[in-house]
DNA sequence: GCCGTTTTCGGCCCGACTGTTTTCAGTCG
């Protein structure tokens, strides 16, 4: 059995002993045990092989055991009789916001509840307020959590999808039969959440292509299979109750460039295509660009946009926006792409809650072409997270003066706090430790459910201190768990780009935050922005690639970007920032 | 269940916030 799918047992094991209210340590230990797997240093075989698995903190006897016998066996009967010691909805209540194990412990004993069906039947009949523990309040943010859940339900974020689709991509890419093969749908235009997986090859024969497809041990079930498409049902990775569908097609080759611009979508951006084939006495669907007479024939996608009059459209721009407007001008932006960060910031180390040393960060860094990081830990007074005290601030300043003199004129490591916002708008630190460090990034991280118009004035106050460089995470939502805390968004920007604050983009894939749509706004505004990975390992530096995702989605090129200028231009803005402070 | 050792037990990240209570349990990060 696979390593990931290993660690999703054991947590859920962990999770279903919550549940049944066993010592919260023990169940940690689960926990612990999944996370330890997902970090593993090398291949899971060869340190169960050499014995290094055993050396892991977090996975002792009795884990090592089960992760051996989970990985030799594919079985575990511990596993087997606790997944079917609970109703098999259970696990799915955990998702509404609110409600941990304890509760939905209270919600079975009680009344029974064991899916959400049941949970809102009793909501609605005004059960649940009437247990001990619970309310009236309670009880309506149930009821609101389902609906969120709802909202948000059958979606899966882009590194899940990436990583369910990638080993199906390579396979089907590098068959002996496929000639061309691309990943559609709203992952090619790097939307921020993915509803289902779509594979476009070209052959002269898919039928075979498809038989494989079906039969491969992922697979959970299959949907249906033509010689064409074939759609099957995949288990997510995060979520044991949740199916993902993944669909590939196939087509001849010279029909791929319109498959491929069919499959993409969106929806609104090909009908508009379609409105402008027509519109220019020509049809346009999946497999071809017809005129009356004969078809026009197009090798790829910039044919096919240039047979209509258009520059070609990024995926990322396909959604009937404004892209069409700008193609026919030759105006659409020179998008940022990966390569062209120089460097970034906010980024953890293990003197908070990151994983990794400074110098680790610094080596992952540079090891990905970047020149600068900028260091990020979270100020004192998010305790739960490690945050740093005065004095400790201190001393990482130190430790980072001394890697920067190991590490040589060619990278620099930037002094950040990712500092929290006070309930009244005010910085966790005081003025002159602000002014110690490189750069200042202000984040919310408490007091989420201030009404608007406060929650609005305290971060318009944040980002209106000349001590911030930038703003982190702007809304705090949490892509299909956890909604955005009440903000201006708009009046926010508008301060920031009175005051000169930058706004961030997180590229943690769980963030995404600001959104594509702010971002086209901020731009608009005047507005820097920044492409953050919020990384908490070296492994978490690779997320950047989400935020430029959101970048291009927000029509933003390098010039927008201001970890995309040169390294020089950076120090050298951090500079003048830091020698225009009252 | 893990881990370190004051070496086979006893602590395990811990404080703010919420909604429920009337002093605190549960959730979150």
């Amino acid at each position: 059995m696979e390593t990931s799918r290993i660690a999703r047992l054991l947590d859920e094991m962990g999770t279903i002993l919550e549940i049944q209210g066993e010592n919260p340590f023990r169940c940690r230990a689960y926990h612990n045990a999944a996370q330890a797997l997902g970090n593993l240093p090398e291949d899971l075989s060869e340190m169960i092989a050499d014995g290094s698995l055993a050396e892991v903190p977090g996975i002792g006897e009795t884990m090592h055991a089960k992760i051996v016998q989970l990985a030799t066996t594919g079985r575990l009967p511990a596993y087997d009789k606790l997944r079917k010691s609970v109703p098999s909805g259970i696990l799915a209540l955990l998702r509404v916001p609110g409600l941990g194990p304890k509760k939905i412990k209270a919600l079975k004993d009680s009344l029974d509840v064991d899916s959400l069906a049941d949970l809102r039947a009793a909501a609605e009949a005004g059960q649940i307020a009437r247990i001990k523990g619970f309310g009236a309040k309670t009880e309506a943010n149930i009821l609101e959590g389902i609906s969120f859940l709802e909202k948000s339900g059958g979606r899966i974020l882009q590194h899940e999808a990436l990583a369910l689709v990638s080993p199906i991509f390579e396979l089907v890419r590098n068959h002996p039969k496929v000639k061309r093969a691309e990943i559609c749908g709203s992952l090619r235009r790097r939307a921020e959440t993915i509803g289902d997986l779509d594979i476009l090859f070209s052959a002269d024969d898919p039928a075979p292509v498809l038989k494989e497809f079906v039969g491969l041990p992922q697979v959970m079930k299959v949907l249906g299979h033509g010689t064409t498409k074939a759609s099957v049902m995949l288990h997510s990775l995060t979520r044991p109750d949740q199916l993902v569908q993944c669909d590939l097609r196939g087509v001849e080759d010279r029909q791929f460039p319109f498959a491929l611009h069919y499959f993409t979508g969106s929806k609104a951006h090909n009908i508009a295509m379609r409105k402008r084939a027509l519109a220019r006495g020509l049809s346009l669907n999946e497999y071809a660009l017809s005129g009356e007479a004969k078809d026009v024939p197009c090798e790829t996608e910039e044919d096919l946009f240039r047979a209509l009059g258009l520059a070609y459209i990024p995926p990322e721009l396909r959604e009937d926006a404004g892209e069409f407007a700008a193609a026919e001008e030759g105006a659409l932006p020179d998008l940022i792409a990966l390569e062209d960060l120089t460097g970034t910031f906010h980024c953890h180390t293990n003197w908070s809650d990151g994983e990794a040393t400074l110098e680790e960060m610094a080596e992952a860094a540079r090891s990905m072409g970047l020149s600068y990081l900028g260091i990020a830990d979270h100020s004192r007074s998010l305790r739960m997270a490690g945050g740093l005290t005065v004095e400790r601030v201190r001393d990482q300043w130190a430790k980072i003066d001394a890697l920067n003199e190991k590490l040589g004129p060619k990278f620099r490591v930037f002094k950040g706090t990712e500092c929290d916002i006070l309930a009244d708008g005010s910085l966790d630190f005081p003025d002159e430790v602000l002014d110690g460090f490189d750069y200042v990034v202000a984040s919310v991280h408490s007091r989420f459910g201030m009404p608007r118009g406060e929650m609005t004035a305290r971060i318009i106050r944040a980002v209106s201190n000349p001590r911030v460089t930038m703003l982190g995470h702007p809304t705090g939502r949490l892509l299909l768990s956890r909604d955005s805390y009440a903000v201006d968004l708009d009046a926010v920007i508008a301060a920031a780009a009175e005051a000169g604050t930058m706004i961030e983009i997180n590229a943690n894939p769980h963030r995404l935050d600001i959104d594509a749509a702010h971002c086209r706004r901020a731009r608009k505004a005047g507005v820097g922005i920044v492409i953050n990975p919020d990384a908490h390992s070296t492994a978490g530096l690779a997320d950047l690639a989400f935020g430029v995702g959101v970048a291009r989605r927000g029509w933003l090129s390098a010039d927008d970007v201001f970890n995309a200028a040169s390294p020089s231009a950076v120090v050298k803005d951090l500079d003048r920032r830091r020698k225009s402070l009252p």
